[in-house]
DNA sequence: AATTAGCCC
C-alpha cells in the first residue's frame, strides 16, 4: 500500500496498473468508464505518447469514487426488524437464498411484510453499497408510500437513506441507498444507463401483476444477468405462478412467506339459481347483489365490497341498494376517475354499515380498510387489441380464478371473512388459470419500437415470460411502417428514432412530427399532452348535470380535441394571475382535479422540451 | 354514445 514506485514527493501518483487495480473499489457506475479511459491511456503508452495529464484526471475520480464507496461502506444502515412479521421470521433463510443465487423468487401473500422488509435484509447482506438497492412497484403511490415506510423504519428523512423517484417528482441524494420507484422508472432509465449500473440489486415487487413494464423489465433483466454477474436480482410475487419466475430465470429458487391472513368462506350463488318462479322476471345482477347483500346481513355485522365492472354499473347497483336497503347502510362508490376527495371517503371512520362499490381499483391499487365481506359477480373490463379489426375494445369479460382469489382476499385481512361469488362453482373451475399479461392483449408498436431504440435485437427472439402472438407483433410493424418509423428492412428511421424519444403511444408521437411541419406544433402539443393523462373533467355522480353544465363552456362543436385547446387557454389565462391556493379553488367550482391538470401541465412541458431538443425543421 | 387502471424517455 505504501510503495512508491514512480518519485516519491507531493506530485507522486498511482500507475496505471494501481489503478486498474482499484477499479473494484469503485462505485459500480463509474467502472466501466473508468476502465475504457485507462485502456486508453495504456494504448497512449505503448503508442509513447504522453498520457500523465490524462491518468492524472483518472486518479482524481477514481480517488473520489472510492472514497465515495468507502463512506457508503462505513455508514451503511444496520436495520432493525419487528420481530412479528412472516417475513421477519424466515429472514435467515431468505438472506441464503439471495447470497447464494443471482435471482431468487420471494412468495409472499399481504401481511407478509416483504414490501418493507426487504430491501433491510439486502441492507444487512452489506449490498446497496457499490450501488443503490432498486425497489420497483407498478404504481406512483406505491412507490412513495412505501420510500416513506422504510425511511421510518431505518429512521432517516426520506431522501437520505432511502428516497424515490417517479415522475415528475425524486427524492434522493448521494447517500441514498434504497431506491423506491415506478417500473416504469426503471425502464426509462435502461435507455441511459444500459446495464443498470446505479444498482447492486433490483427487487421487482408485485410481478404477478404482469404489467407491460413488469414484463418488459423480467426480459430486459434475464439479458443482462450474464453480464453483470455481481447484480442480484429478486422477484416478488403472490402466490400467483411463482414457478413461471422461477423457470424464466433458469430455476432460482422460490422462497415461500406466508401471510397474515384469516380464513375466508366462500360461497356459490349463481343469479337466480335458487328462484325457480317462472312468473318472475329474469333475475338480475342487481337482484343477485341485492340478495347477497342481505345474506350477509344476517352474518353480522362488518362492511361489504362489491366488484363492478364500471361506473354505470356501480350507479345502477347504488339505485337498487337505496331503494332497497331503507335500514340504511351508507354506500360509497370507488372507482380511479373519481375526485381523490370523495375516494378518500372509503379511509374516513364510520359507524353504519358502509357498503363500497368498486372498480378493479379495489383489487389492486386501493386496499379498503376493514372489509370483512366481498360480492364478486366475477367479470371485468379487460382491454383487448384486435389485430384484424385494429380496434382497441374494454370487453366485460369472465375473469380467471387467480383474480377472483384476489378479490376474495380483500377481505379476511381483519378477521374471518365471506365471499360470495354470484356464479356457480363449476363455473369458476371452467374459468382459465391465470389473467393473460398485458403484453399478449395490446397493441405492439410501442413495445417494438421501444426494443429498438434500446437496440434490444428483434421482438422475436427477445425473452418474454409470455412472447407476444405472431400476428400481434406482424400488426405492431405494420403501424411503424405506416408511422413511417421504420423502412423496408425494418430499421428504425429517422422519424422512429424521434418517435423513440417521445415518452408517448408513437401514433400520437407521430401527430406532434407532422404537426412540426403543419405549423399546428402549439394546438397539438396541448391535444398529445391531454392523450396521456387521465381526463382532468370531474363528474361527482350526484352533481352531473351541474359539472356538465361547467364544462359546457370549453366544448368545441366540431371537435372534442380542441375542447381541450379551450379548457388549456381557460386553464393558463387562470394561472398567470392566480395564486396557487385560488387556481385550486377555480378548478375544484369548474370541476376540473387540479392534480390532473397539473400534471397535463408537467407532460405538456416535458414534450415542448423534448421536441426543441430535437430541433431543425421537419422530418 | 358511453370507458378499467396503471406507467415513461
Amino acid at each position: 500500500m505504501h510503495q512508491r514506485t514512480e518519485q516519491p514527493g507531493p506530485g507522486s501518483r498511482p500507475t496505471l496498473h494501481e489503478l486498474v487495480r482499484q477499479l473494484s473499489a469503485c462505485m459500480l457506475r463509474d467502472q466501466r468508464g473508468l476502465r475504457v479511459r485507462l485502456q486508453k491511456v495504456q494504448e497512449m503508452l505503448r503508442a509513447r505518447r504522453p498520457a500523465e495529464r490524462l491518468l492524472a484526471q483518472i486518479g482524481v475520480e477514481v480517488k473520489r469514487s472510492r472514497e465515495w464507496r468507502a463512506r457508503r461502506q462505513a455508514q451503511l444502515p444496520r436495520p432493525v426488524f419487528p420481530g412479528e412479521l412472516p417475513v421477519v421470521q424466515k429472514k435467515a433463510e431468505i438472506a441464503k437464498a439471495i447470497s447464494e443465487n443471482q435471482v431468487i423468487v420471494l412468495c409472499g401473500e399481504t401481511g407478509s411484510g416483504k414490501t418493507t422488509q426487504l430491501p433491510k435484509i439486502c441492507l444487512e447482506l452489506g449490498r446497496g453499497v457499490g450501488g443503490m438497492i432498486g425497489h420497483t412497484q407498478p404504481r406512483r403511490i406505491a412507490a412513495r408510500s412505501v420510500a416513506m415506510r422504510i425511511a421510518q423504519e431505518l429512521d432517516s428523512p426520506l431522501g437520505q437513506v432511502v428516497g424515490y423517484k417517479v415522475r415528475f417528482a425524486d427524492k434522493l441524494s448521494e447517500n441514498t441507498y434504497v431506491k423506491l420507484m415506478t417500473d416504469g422508472i426503471l425502464l426509462a432509465e435502461t435507455q441511459g444507463d444500459r446495464f443498470l449500473e446505479q444498482y447492486d440489486t433490483i427487487i421487482i415487487d408485485e410481478a404477478h401483476e404482469r404489467s407491460l413494464n413488469i414484463d418488459f423489465l423480467i426480459g430486459y433483466l434475464k439479458q443482462l444477468l450474464p453480464r453483470r454477474r455481481d447484480l442480484k436480482v429478486i422477484v416478488t410475487s403472490a402466490t400467483i405462478n411463482p414457478e413461471q419466475f422461477s423457470r424464466h430465470f433458469g430455476n432460482a429458487p422460490i422462497v415461500m412467506v406466508s401471510g397474515r391472513t384469516y380464513p375466508v368462506e366462500v360461497r356459490y350463488v349463481p343469479i337466480g339459481g335458487q328462484e325457480d318462479d317462472p312468473d318472475e322476471d329474469e333475475p338480475t345482477l342487481q337482484d343477485a347483489i341485492v340478495g347477497a347483500v342481505d345474506e350477509l346481513e344476517r352474518e353480522g355485522r362488518g362492511d361489504v365490497l362489491v366488484f363492478l365492472s364500471g361506473e354505470r354499473e356501480i350507479r345502477e347497483t347504488a339505485e337498487s341498494l337505496r331503494t332497497h336497503e331503507a335500514k340504511g347502510s351508507e354506500i360509497l362508490p370507488l372507482y380511479a376517475r373519481l375526485s381523490t376527495e370523495e375516494q378518500m371517503r372509503v379511509f374516513q371512520s364510520h359507524s353504519r354499515r358502509r357498503i363500497v362499490l368498486a372498480t378493479n381499483v379495489a383489487e389492486t391499487s386501493l386496499t379498503v380498510p376493514g372489509i370483512r365481506y366481498v360480492i364478486d359477480p366475477g367479470y371485468a373490463r379487460i382491454s383487448r387489441y384486435n389485430t384484424r379489426t385494429k380496434v382497441h375494445r374494454l370487453p366485460i369479460e369472465a375473469i380467471s380464478r387467480a383474480s377472483a382469489d384476489q378479490r376474495k382476499g380483500r377481505c379476511g385481512r381483519l378477521a374471518e371473512g365471506i365471499c360470495i361469488r354470484l356464479y356457480s362453482e363449476e363455473d369458476f373451475n371452467s374459468r382459465t388459470e391465470f389473467t393473460d399479461p398485458e403484453i399478449r392483449r395490446t397493441h405492439l408498436a410501442a413495445v417494438i419500437l421501444q426494443m429498438m431504440a434500446l437496440r434490444l435485437g428483434t421482438i422475436q427472439d427477445f425473452p418474454f415470460l409470455d412472447p407476444p402472438d405472431y400476428r400481434a407483433i406482424r400488426d405492431g410493424y405494420q403501424t411503424l411502417h405506416e408511422l413511417g418509423a421504420i423502412d423496408e428492412q425494418n430499421e428504425l428511421t429517422e422519424v422512429g428514432w424521434k418517435l423513440g424519444k417521445l415518452p408517448i403511444d408513437p401514433r400520437v408521437g407521430r401527430m406532434i412530427l407532422a404537426a412540426r411541419e403543419e405549423g399546428a406544433l402549439e394546438e397539438v402539443l396541448i391535444i398529445a399532452s391531454a392523450l396521456s393523462v387521465q381526463d382532468p373533467r370531474e363528474r361527482p355522480m350526484e352533481r352531473q348535470q351541474e359539472a356538465d353544465l361547467a364544462h359546457a363552456k370549453w366544448r368545441d362543436a366540431s371537435s372534442d380535441f380542441l375542447s381541450f385547446v379551450k379548457l388549456w387557454e381557460w386553464y393558463h389565462e387562470r394561472a398567470k394571475e392566480l395564486s396557487t391556493s385560488k387556481l385550486r379553488k377555480a378548478c375544484k367550482e369548474n370541476f376540473l382535479s387540479f392534480v390532473r391538470m397539473r400534471e397535463w401541465n408537467d407532460i405538456h412541458g416535458q414534450l415542448v422540451g423534448l421536441v426543441r431538443e430535437m430541433g431543425g425543421e421537419g422530418k
